[in-house]
DNA sequence: CGAAGGGTTGATCAATTTCAATCGCGGTGG
DNA sequence: CCACCGCGATTGAAATTGATCAACCCTTCG
């Protein structure tokens, strides 16, 4: 099954096989984005739930000021905004950092799909509580992680994440992610985040060239990070 | 009805008032906990729901090298831990800033009146669903907003969470909270949150002394904190 | 070929932390 | 009753981090 959400959902309960293809047959309808284009706009009514099936996706917030913070990222296998119909609008972004597939599912089947079957509901509801574990996480890196700590961390995460989805080999990794989106991300300069990605290739920890990512030292890059996996809860697989 | 855990469901749902007193009788089971006591420590196995009853608590971590990050404030009325039966262990602790009344209750008895009361259900989805709509808020906060933009902003926050629990006539607010609390949920220096203080009292902004907040002038508050308050999905204006 | 976007670098500037000391006040034990 | 203690608040000076400004380079792509 090449299904990356099937693919995560698995990774958290068992899914019957049944289940598993009525919720593809779900997500039959795709839309293809360019980098850069917004699936949904901050102030636009909630719309259909999104599911990236290949690409990377980005929540966001542009301020009074103009500048950006980039809140989350989506990879393959990520849904997003599985019940915010209960809320009027959108209070941020959500744009198509590279080229995109993603499946749209209208709430109503959505709905029937989460009534229906009680372990798919319990996935998800998993689901966001590991994306709340990362918010949390994030708040905790830009509160009080120096630049080349949240770089690390950030690194570490999404390399758990794209390791979890089966997307990387042992050390190298498909980033495709500018130094302008990271900085987005990490509420960095441009500029700064250039430095501190030097610095992290001259202590031989890691590389980051026309998005892609080697990783020379692991365990450095883990200890200059201060990362603690448990956010991500990757004991929900151990049991499973 | 002065339970204010009810009195927020209702606010998001209208509910039977035979539900609303079964839920109420869920809650009879009362702690008390000192300032600084923790509720639940990282890495400990999933508890009870708690649900603040008096007094303010706070989600928080602590990185490797000492310091704290606190991610969230927590005030009457919140509920906090619904599902995390879910994952194994906390990814982050759980503490008393006041001295606080907090309501526990079994998870067994939770999923029952969620299961049998689908109004309550639904109120504590969007509960939740502005929760994380205040951790975005509160990366964009960190990610992008100066320190003077972050108090102010907090402020914002908590003043129209205040209000909405009716804890504070129009311009003079409770607020409990130390310059060392503000500096961990900042992500600042105390030595600093004094100096933003300071400044937002010279320029007739606001003041805070011995716990009590006295907001001067809202409407330059709001405008230096660029605060926008749909996310918390509420009207400020009709407010300040 | 030319333009645009992304990456790189140096110099300077500004915001915030760090360090260190002092103050005030409420609570406590002698 | 009162001296003392400890925490929170306050302030100044120095150090540091990261932002800003301003080029310039390289690659890609129309």
């Amino acid at each position: 099954m090449s299904n990356p959400f099937i693919r995560k959902l698995e990774s958290f309960v068992s899914l019957d096989s049944d289940v598993a293809s009525e919720i593809e047959a779900a997500m039959s309808s795709v839309n293809i984005y360019a980098a850069k284009q917004d699936l949904i706009r901050e102030g636009d009514k909630t719309g259909p739930v999104f599911i990236v099936l290949e690409g990377w996706v980005c929540r966001y917030k542009i301020l009074p000021n103009g500048s950006r913070q980039i809140i989350a990222f989506l990879v393959p296998g990520d849904a997003c905004d599985l019940h915010t119909d209960l809320v009027q609008e959108m209070d941020h972004s959500i744009q198509a950092v590279t080229k995109a597939r993603v499946a749209v599912i209208s709430r109503e089947r959505m709905h029937e799909l989460l009534d229906q079957h009680p372990s798919f509901a319990n996935a998800m509801y998993i689901s966001q509580l590991v994306d709340e574990g990362t918010m949390r996480a994030w708040i905790v890196s830009m509160g009080r992680r120096t630049s080349i700590e949240r770089v690390a961390h950030l690194i570490c995460e999404l390399y758990l994440r794209m390791h979890q989805i089966g997307v990387s080999d042992d050390a190298k990794l498909e980033l495709p992610l500018s130094q302008v989106v990271l900085a987005d991300a990490l509420g960095m300069t441009p500029v700064h985040i250039n430095r501190i990605l030097k610095e992290l290739k001259l202590k031989g920890t890691m590389e980051l060239n026309r998005g892609k990512l080697i990783i020379a030292d692991a365990i450095q890059l883990v200890r200059i990070a201060g990362f603690d996996e448990n956010y991500l809860h990757r004991r929900l697989e151990k049991r499973l």
